[in-house]
DNA sequence: CGCAAGTTTGATACCATTCAACTCCGGTGG
DNA sequence: CCACCGGAGTTGAATGGTATCAAACTTGCG
């Protein structure tokens, strides 16, 4: 299922923190840290929640979602990685989450006993977990507090280049330049739902609303065209 | 506000990765790693979202709640820590949460300069990090797939010494010597309801059921006595 | 073509919210 | 001492947003 080989630029622990190598999404790359490479197709499953945590993955492309179930099936997904983020828990015994393919996979994985005793690699862990961690906090709040609406516009902006989780926003500009966008989801409804805190039947019907008002254009249903980026932005709840 | 002294018996960046100073709650101290101590009352606003990231802070004792405020009012609690958890993220020049404390507090703080050029420090930071990580994740579950009812015994069964996320549950087993306790909640119905995406009069609904249906005893508003522990964790929706 | 999986749409139900009134409790001052 | 007040909490009735159940539609593919 998964194809490994070895990092041949390999060498370990002896990058300043401050290194000139690559990065991913602004994020450090564990690529030339005696990291192994490994790919992946689409929904591989790359560990399972309750999984012995041996290695550390940081994503190099591709889309990959973390999720955990519920006994009686109900599903949350609790993060959607990009290239940069990086999953596997290290400092704990088993994984919290399944970790499940979207696209097409590349990762960095390193072993856990290299995290414990690289402080290069430890330094990167704790920049990327704290981006991650503003992710979900601001997760938590499309969770606990905004409306059908607000999650689905919240979801299509967060995917839109540069505008990922409202940072970057420039607020309603419609003398930009650009305000249009394609987007591929890599998602199914139910996935979105699962991610949303919603069922498929309404993520679906929102979407149907958004069609309808012209703010987006579905070309197929993991295809969509954003018509005007700052209509759907003013509908994240940010504004 | 805040009363600041510097820790006496500072040694900064000379420890080991397994050292034998105190820990809290499992996870490795700041403390003797060049901190400074700081002490709050409740309700101090330790810092807002948005203010320049100066210091990593670590909570000592007490409580610490951190929330985020969409444009509207709207508020969700995000996390709420407890002793040996770590707030104030590094690696970004905002605060992206308000930092509020609910109780008295006493914490480790260290300027972001050290994180930046103390490994040991940043390996500290990915273990907390990671810890809580893990229980924003189980939080995402809650807000987006759990009932009201669900949501508040799991909000109670956090509260419970040794039995915080569901974790280290026994399953139902009514012979156990002690299947009662008593808590503090430090919240008011308000931040609970904020906490667990929920409304002020929905929680209190969901504690007078509790309390009719004889699972808890509301000895004050702050102060519940939990009659069955085992039948409030059968309410959480991990069985 | 015809099936299967995913998606959309419609009708209805229900859970949590909203709005409102009431209770409880602690503190203050006459 | 007790009346009064304000804030937090509780309870009730009505509303509404999302879920649920069901059916039709679309798409890809053998």
């Amino acid at each position: 299922m998964a194809y490994i080989e070895h990092n041949s630029n390999s060498h370990f622990g002896n990058m300043p923190a401050s290194g000139i190598e690559a990065t991913i999404a602004g994020r450090a790359s564990f690529g030339p840290l005696g990291a192994r490479n490994a790919s992946y197709k689409p929904h591989d499953v790359i560990y399972y929640e309750g999984d012995e945590a041996k290695r550390l993955y940081q994503l190099k492309t591709g889309t990959v979602m973390l999720f955990k179930l519920l006994p009686d099936g109900r599903r949350q997904v609790v993060e959607v990685l990009r290239p940069g983020d990086i999953f596997g828990l290290a400092y704990a015994e088993e994984h919290d989450c399944t970790a499940e393919t979207l696209t097409d996979v590349e990762t960095h994985e390193v072993d856990l006993k290299q995290v414990e005793t690289s402080a290069e690699l430890q330094c990167r862990l704790a920049s990327c977990l704290t981006h991650q961690m503003r992710v979900l906090h601001e997760h938590a709040v499309l969770l606990g507090r905004k409306s059908a609406l607000e999650r689905v516009a919240s979801f299509l902006m967060y995917l839109v280049p540069n505008r990922g989780g409202g940072v970057a926003c420039m607020g309603p500009d419609p003398s930009r330049d650009n305000d249009s966008c394609d987007l591929q989801l890599h998602m199914t409804r139910q996935e979105i739902a699962d991610f949303l805190g919603l069922t498929i039947e309404t993520v679906s019907r929102v979407m149907s609303d958004l069609k309808r008002r012209g703010v987006i254009r579905i070309d197929r249903s993991d295809k969509i065209h954003l018509n005007r980026i700052c209509s759907l932005c003013q509908m994240t709840g940010v504004h």
